[in-house]
This record gives structure tokens, sequence and C-alpha cells, in this order.
DNA sequence: ATGAAAGCGCTAACAC
DNA sequence: GTGTTAGCGCTTTCAT
């Protein structure tokens, strides 16, 4: 099982390993009679590049680390989806790792990453991330590093997000022109930037008209379906309904809508529903959920460009600290009243 | 910015390099007094290995690769997650590549893959893949290669599968057992054995209740929830209605059912509906859907701690061909007439 | 228990 | 346009 190595090719047509080496890489000054016979010859007899040994010489990894709370969402495999497709293309590798949501995990990863030395690294941050003294080390040795939805101020870093404020106050608003004056909101942990914006859209359009805010109607979940469920549990188990639901994740309004349906309210006519992020199943639910489209294959392939960007730079230039891309609210069925 | 080598450590500690290169390996022969010191100061001067001198010399990679039809898929996501799950306790990196369901761009894959010089090859079958031949030179080149849930019988490697006929079978005798007679099946390419043998259990189960085989009653589609509504229509423009449906996929099956109900059908009164793959999806349609449970994570795991098996083995030790898992019928309100 | 030395396969500076 | 040469940083055999 030996290896073919570029030696091999340079015995077997003539020439020195240096031209073999330059041959395969189309290497202007060759001529193109040696090149051809040299790409023959390696094709022939079946060489492939020993990446390590390039890698080792010339430093570049040509791998984008990737640290993401988790992989099974739909969100998350959508911009991941983006992200592979843009790397790809330019010959970079991804590294795929997932923190499942715990700080913890999400410093080994970055350990891990850091070792392997990948020449970027993008993140989407752990719901309980709260020191980012992790991705100091990237930091120091500038690497890039780039945050996409779940975001990080602290380093003078790319962030690609949407503009959450205002989603949530879009969404908000709408339920508030519908007619809703009772309005919850479900929302995620709030050192996450994402909940924390939607948050302030919400208070900020209550305000507006003239609906002071109040944390009773404000609920921290794990944003999952079964908290969608719990969540609409505990609303009933309370003296009074809202008349509309503010609701973070698309998941978790759809556990909330079916649990609420269960026990007689009627969507969108006793409480309307907003949900976030346009997840596939915002359109099987019943009634369909209006939702705020999330672009995340867009946003995967902006985070692939930026990086791949800014690995091309030598020297690292100075980017805005946030790419915004554009969001919008999808009215459908459950707030139709 | 200048990386820290074990020929720093060597001078700064008064050992040489080997003695370092053992030490950081945590080498029996080296004195428990050396090796802390070497560690330490390694810890102290923010050394990391450079993996690929250590590749390039030990001609292991610690990646596997692996090629998925698409990565915005639940099902997909979901086994992804137990891969890396694993792979990572293991030390073992991934590179997961995406050939959106084309057999072109999986050959391209599985070339870039085998040209990084992977350990190993972890695949799900294009829809439209035939030829096996881009997997070849893996076979040949003894890397373990691996498939699950879209397998490939061509060549002595192991597929990780759930019984796709039985579960074909068992979801359309539901049906039957329900009073349903008149059953469509909506599935994807034939040429993917999952689909085949779902068919195949379909058609077993039909005949057992003495209903001949009709090919009119089988659709083939992509299997999106946009299939599934156009599926819906394809029913509604002929004749005569099914009584029941075996859908090959939850989101399909949620798109059929928000369609026919929009057509004034009654689910599961008219049509009783079967699905696939207990994607979250199933829980929140309405009715909830009957669907088989596929244990996503669980093969993800399997998968990977069966690759991961056969990388330690030096010599190939045969596997029995199939790894099944165990998958089960979910009944919900869809068929509950 | 530790060190010396060779070499994994490639690239790039330099020479011609 | 092509060859020579010197490493990249690590591991490992062999020697002591």
């Amino acid at each position: 099982m030996k290896e073919v190595t570029i030696y091999d090719i340079a015995r077997e047509t003539g020439v020195s390993a240096a031209t073999v080496s330059r041959s395969l890489k189309n290497n202007a000054a060759i001529s193109d009679k040696v090149k051809k016979l040299v790409q023959e010859k390696a094709e022939e007899m079946g060489y492939r590049t020993n990446t390590f040994a390039s890698r080792l010489r010339t430093k570049k990894t040509n791998t984008i680390g990737v640290i993401v709370p988790r992989l099974d969402s739909h969100f998350i495999s959508t911009v991941l989806a983006g992200i592979e497709k843009i790397a790809n293309d330019n010959d970079y590798n991804l590294i795929i790792s997932q923190s499942f949501e715990s700080a913890k995990k999400e410093a080994t990863n970055a350990s891990t990453l850091f070792n392997s030395r990948v020449d970027g690294l993008i993140v989407s941050l752990a719901s309980d991330t709260s020191s980012m003294k992790h991705f100091k080390k990237f930091i120091d040795k500038k690497i890039p590093l780039l945050f996409f939805d779940r975001g990080c101020q602290e380093f003078d870093c790319i962030n690609v997000v949407i503009d959450n404020e205002k989603m949530g106050y879009e969404a908000t608003k709408h339920l508030l022109e519908k007619g809703c004056r009772r309005i919850y909101h479900v929302s995620g942990n709030p050192n996450r930037d994402v909940y924390a914006k939607r948050l302030k859209g919400y208070t900020r359009a209550l305000n507006e008209f003239g609906i002071p805010f109040d944390p009773e109607w404000v609920f921290e979940t794990k944003m999952t379906i079964d908290d969608g469920i719990n969540t609409a549990k505990n609303f009933l188990s309370r003296e009074s309904l809202p008349d509309g639901v503010f609701i973070a994740n698309d998941a978790c309004a759809a556990g909330c809508i079916s649990e609420l349906k269960e026990n007689g309210i009627k969507i969108p006519e006793d409480i309307a529903i907003v949900g976030f992020n346009n997840d596939p199943i915002s359109r099987v639910v019943e009634p369909k959920l209006t939702t705020i489209h999330y672009p995340g294959y867009e946003m995967g392939e902006m985070v692939s460009k930026i990086m791949i960007e800014q690995l091309k730079n030598e020297e690292k230039e100075s980017f805005t600290n946030c790419v915004y891309l554009e969001a919008k609210l999808i009215e459908r069925q459950s707030t139709n009243k």
C-alpha cells in the first residue's frame, strides 16, 4: 500500500521533483509539454497530494473550524449548508463540532480546533456561554474569528446577524395591530443577544402602544417543542390568558399552539401567535404560523464568504463589526383575526 | 507569530526533542520528573502540536470523511449529531460534505475526501446515484467505507440501516388493520433501497390482505413539503380518493395533510395517513402523525462506533454486511379511526 | 531513561 | 524553463 510521491513521478518522467510539484500546481513557468506529461503520469500512477507535507511546508491548513450549539436544528443545518457550499467551492474544508449548548463543551471544542490549527473559526454561541476567554487565543494569534446568529461584541470581530431588536419589534407590533393588548413573550436565555434583543424589540413595541412592560409576561425557556407545550400549560394555569404571544422560535411556537388547541383555545381568535425563523414546521402547523423569515442559507453563505475573504487578505482589514441580513415578517393564519 | 516547537521546549528544559516528544505523549519510558517539567514548560510556552508534522510522520489523519445528501434535514442532522459525538469522544475529526442529492457532486466530494486522506468514509447516498465507482478507490486502498440509511450492497462494507421492508410492511398493515383498503404510497427515488424496500413492504402487506399491487397507487417524488402538497393535489384531481396513504417521510406527509385538509378532506376519517421518520414535524401537524420512529441519533452513534472500531483494528475483520437498528411504529391521531 | 539522527513528502529560494 | 537544496516539525529506531 505504498503511496505514490512526486519523487516517483519524477523518476518515471525523468524530470525533477520540483518540476513535478510545479506542474501539478499548474505553475506558469513550466512548459506545457512537461506539464502535460507529468499530469498524465500522475493520473496514471494514482498519485494524490500529501496535504500534510504540503501544509507542514506552507503552514496553511485550508480548514475552517465551526462550532454550533447543536447540529439537529433546522436553522443551524440550513446555515451550515450555506457555509459548506461556499467553503467547498473555495477548496476549504470544514471541521464542524457541536457545543450541545454548553459553555464548557464549547471551550473544549475551541481548544481542539485551535490545536488543529484551523485557519479560521466560525461560531454560534452556546446558550449559557458568558465568558469569551476560550476565544482569546484566536484573537491573540490573529486567527479570523466570526460569529453568526448568536454573536459576541467582546472582540473586534465580525458578527453576521439579523436585526433582532427590529424583528422583535415588528413581530410584537404585528400582534398589537391585530388588536392584541395582553401579549406574552416566550424566549431563550437572555445572555444571548438574539433573545435579549428580541425582548427589547418586544418591549419597545408595547411601550409605543402605551403598554407597560410586565416581567410576568415573559417566559424564559430552552425553546424546544416540549418547552412550548409546558409554557402553554403554564399559561393555562394562570388566572387570565394572553390574547397574543410572540415566541422566539417556531418549534416552540408549534408545541405551544398544539397544547393550547388541545385545551380548547382557538388560534388566532383567542390567542394570536407569532413565531420566529420560518422553519418548515411553521407551514404545517394548524393554523399556519405567522413568523419571521430568517435567511439561514444566505447567512451561511455570507459567513463563509467573509471568512474566506479575511483568510485571503494577508493584512487584516478593518471590517464593520456587524453584518446585517434582511429578515422579514411572514403573515399567515395564526395572527389572522 | 512564531509557533512554539518541541525544539523550543527542548532548549528551555535542557532535554532533547525526542524526550520532549515522548513526554508530551506520556511515554512510560520517561521519568515522571522530566515528564512533568516538559509538560509544564509546554503549557507555559503555549505549545500546540503540529498535527501536520505528526500526520506526515505517522500517516494517520485521525479524520473521518462524511458525505450526506443534504445538511438541512432533520433526520440527517440528527444522525450527524450522533456521529460527531462519538468521533469527538475518540479524538477523530469529521470532514462533512453534502452531495445535494447529486451523484456527480457526490463523486467530486468522494475524490476530495480521498485526496485529503481521510482514514475512513461514511456515506449516505444521493438519490440519483447509480454507479458506485467513485467509491472504488476507497475499497482498493482498504479505507473503511461505511454506509448509513441509504446504503450500498455493491462492496463488502457495512451498512447501518433499519429494516425498511419490515417498517414499510408494518406501516401499511397498520392502515389495513384500521380498515383502509385503497392505500396509496408516496415515496422517493426507487434507486435508493430505503424507498425500494418500503415499497416492497407496502406491497407485501397489501398482498397479505388480498389486494393486488396497482402501480397507479404509487407516487415517486422528492419528498419535500411541497412535494406533499403537489401529491395531494394529484390525489384530488383523480376520480376517486384513497382511504389511506403511506408516505415515506414526515415532512412530505405534513405537506400532504395540510393540502388535503384545505380541500375539505378529513384526516383520518376520509383518509388515514402514516408517515416515516418521527420528525418533530409529526408531533405538531394536525392531526398528529402516525409515523415510524427512526433512531437517527443512535444510528449516528452506531455508525461512528463501527467506523472507529474498524480504524483501530489493523487487520480488517469480517463484519456482517448489515447492522440493523430497531425502528418502531408510533400510533397517533392521523390513523385513529 | 535519554539522545542522535534520519526521514515522512512537499515547497520555494536560489542557481543556472 | 528546470534542477538543487534546505528545511517545515514531528516520530522512531538505534545506540548508549
